[in-house]
DNA sequence: CTCGGCCCTGTCCA
DNA sequence: ATGGACAGGGCCG
């Protein structure tokens, strides 16, 4: 085992580990005491949480990294050194003040910045992050999250790691397999079909989300909706979570109501021109970033 | 292009 | 106890 630590006390902006990785924006971290999502951690978020990477992310086995946040401190242990994949998979090297400061000045973003400070977004691995946001369709975080712990279990390549068995969230290759039925019975319910073939297209080369990465960001959402199960929502998650489109805004049922209540004149009456309107609510380039504040935030503590 | 009906299933609440 | 609503939507007509 490696292990090492990522001082945080210089960190523009900071970090909070638990509300980066609970707060709905990714479902490749788990906590290793089993509880996400159903509590906080004991005093200052120090619990451990495990994600693995992919193969087709490492180029030879998965790896498994393990953080928790400490007294200034993000303590890692991994089958590897895990310092650049930490740096990459939770957004370190965002300046986080320069976000919150490039921000518009207003009460409910304000509140949403002020109540989770040192959140960041996740830079998930593209493939996980499509399925499980295909996943995400009418379903609760908790629920999601399962989802994708079963699909790990089930299709990933297992990995020993400090005496445990863990899995890699599989390939499109290993889900391609899958039938219906079978994702059916790990309580995919309707998306089961829209996962199976979404596998399929990524695994036979018709199409990898990877490759939205090359377009604008407008282009790059209409891309990705080519995916079984993706309309463009799911593609807003994928190029916000993802592909580094910061000033993606996902139109979910949180930030529709907080643009009914709070910004009327933002809703044009289909997706793409609010889209735009609320982007620029939000002051444009860093807009995805404001959106999951809001997002977490009234999801969390049912602001109104 | 917009709209409504429909889709799986666990959980919450009357 | 038991059924209806609902969950970070998408597809199809």
């Amino acid at each position: 085992m490696e292990t090492g630590e990522i001082p945080l006390v210089s960190l523009p902006g900071g970090f909070d580990l638990q509300a980066t990785v609970e707060s709905g924006q990714s479902y490749v971290w788990s906590r290793e005491d089993d509880r996400m999502y159903e509590d906080t951690p004991a005093h200052g978020g120090d619990a451990w949480y495990t994600t693995v990477l992919p193969e087709t992310d490492t180029g030879g086995a998965p790896v498994v990294v393990r953080a928790r946040q400490s007294d200034g401190y993000l303590e890692w242990e991994s089958t590897v050194d895990a310092h650049d994949h930490l740096v990459r998979l939770l957004r370190l090297d965002d300046d986080l003040d320069a976000i919150v400061a490039a921000t518009p000045d207003d009460p409910l973003l304000d509140a949403a910045f002020e109540r989770y400070r040192g959140m960041r977004l996740v830079r998930d691995p593209t493939f996980p992050c499509l399925v499980s946001f295909i996943c995400s369709a009418q379903m609760r975080v908790s629920r999601i999250h399962g989802m994708q712990e079963r699909l790990a279990r089930e299709y990933g390549t297992p990995v020993e790691f400090d005496g445990r068995t863990y899995h890699a969230f599989p390939t499109a290759d290993q889900l391609a397999g899958a039938t219906e039925a079978e994702l059916r019975d790990l309580s995919l319910g309707y998306r089961a079909p829209y996962v199976q073939r979404t596998a399929e297209m990524v695994a036979t080369g018709e199409a990898h989300p990877e490759s939205a990465r090359n377009l604008d960001y407008e282009d790059a959402r209409e891309f990705l909706t080519q995916f079984v199960g993706v309309g463009e929502k799911v593609a807003d998650c994928v190029a916000l979570f993802s592909l580094d489109f910061l000033e993606a805004v996902p139109l979910d049922t949180w930030i529709r109501t907080a643009i009914a209540d709070h910004y009327p004149r933002c809703e044009r009456g289909n997706y793409a021109d609010t889209s735009r309107a609320i982007r620029e609510q939000f002051g444009g380039e860093y807009a995805g970033y404001v959106q999951t504040y809001v997002f977490f935030h009234l999801r969390t503590d049912g602001a109104a």
